[in-house]
DNA sequence: CAAATAGTGTCTCTGAGACAGTATGAG
DNA sequence: CTCATACTGTCTCAGAGACACTATTTG
């Protein structure tokens, strides 16, 4: 293998939650150089005998402090592009987690700071306009992450508002136990768009398999009560979700 | 850098092609250990200054002769396990090419013999019977390729088949003009099932921007001669082309 | 002519969207 | 009581599937 070149090979993370009806993604500060004082996607070297799901699910845990249950982890897509890391050749392998909102702040993180940043001031303007965001990394106005990171969460935006609209995966931004509006609000918050409640109540406890009902309600609640949910066994939707015109 | 543990990174290429009624895959026969005398997925080293697309765009050009202008080429999936080339650690980034039925045989192929394999053949039993294929990489069973290459082409079939759902991708596997049923074939083929002939028609040409008729007709087949198309402008489908229960 | 394939028309059923109306809590 | 939210019922329209029918070629 000598007489090959070689590359480091790094995992990054695109943690997405839903809190206060915003998008938001967690992300450090740079400690060191490059990129001093910037934000960017948690992330680290893949060790020498680990496999990269392994590495992902390892500084997932590093950097929330846990390894949430409910957490969704998959891999997004890699990104090897020969200038993207002035201190050598570099390629990383970006998954994608989605998790609850937790409910206290991010612990046991080992980087100089994690926070969540709502993904809308990190994609210039109006966020749900369709396409790639304002601000990527590359030409014309310097980015608001370090390296590629501007472009990876971009993907990982787009993957988790795709994926959304034919699997479960929404309930994967919800606590253990939730109500259909909560639901509605993750589904309203990441597409940016108002869904009738009544058509979505109908086409979530019509789907066999999404959710099971708990049992229990809310209360002390503004309004009528709502039956609390728990995931159900269905990963694929059929029919899909569909995101309004 | 030095501290960092350091990678091999290749490319490695699932190219698609439907030929006589199958989905077929183009296989090199491995010329050196390990796993020599097998087939495996084309492919190579990313050489120092190469970003990984445009490697994976040159070993395709290598394997197939040109780079078709038709080809669809995207990014797949990456794979790192430890313990997946005896010869070292090497990560591989998995590029997923979809191919018209090329008319010569693979030229300028600097491999072993490079030769299109039904896909069937390689993935135990029935074809399309809704699951990943009976034969992978990993315990139980010899697979019949080279590395963890079984399990990376299960993925690109099973990218292949969700795509051509809610994309027009089914078109590049047709040539510059075709027909209806050709590209009905198409559907057929990946998805292993029959479809209407007449919904078909309706479905595709009543789809704004799928296929642009050109002009003219086929002649000198069996039965009523039919119109010729190309490809359209659109991407996406929407509603989507449903895969039958 | 028959056989085969291309393409159209039409019916039915499912499911999405709009939205009236009812249920049940807090204040 | 009012207000807010949860939930149900019903109408309409778009589109998928089934399939009768017509069109145009080869043999």
């Amino acid at each position: 293998m000598a007489e090959y070149p070689a590359f480091a090979v790094t995992v990054d993370l695109v943690v997405l939650t839903v809190r206060d009806r915003r998008l938001c993604a967690l992300l450090i500060r740079r400690g060191e150089p490059p990129y001093l004082g910037d934000h960017a996607l948690p992330g680290g070297f893949v060790r020498p005998d680990e496999d990269l799901p392994d590495a992902a699910v390892r500084e997932l845990a590093e950097e929330t402090g846990l390894a949430h249950p409910s957490a969704h982890l998959e891999q997004l897509a890699s990104y090897g592009d020969p200038g993207r890391d002035p201190r050598g050749r570099v390629v990383t392998v970006a998954y994608l987690a989605l998790l609850p909102d937790l409910p206290a702040p991010v612990a046991g993180s080992d980087a100089a700071g994690a926070e969540w940043v709502p993904v809308a001031r990190l994609q210039g303007g109006r966020y749900g306009n369709g396409g790639r965001p304002a601000v990527t990394a590359g030409a014309g106005g310097r980015s608001l992450l370090a390296f590629d990171h501007a472009r990876i969460l971009a993907d990982g935006v787009e993957r988790a508002r795709a994926k959304i609209e034919y699997t479960s995966l929404a309930a994967a931004f919800c606590p253990a136990e939730f109500t259909i509006a909560q639901l509605r609000e993750v589904y309203e918050t990441i597409w940016g768009v108002p869904l009738d409640p009544r058509n979505f109540h109908r086409k979530i406890t019509g789907t066999p398999g999404f959710v099971e009902p708990v049992g229990r309600s809310t209360t002390g609640e503004r309004g009528r009560p709502a039956q609390l949910y728990r995931r159900g066994d269905a990963s694929l939707l059929h029919p899909a979700m569909l995101r309004p015109a």
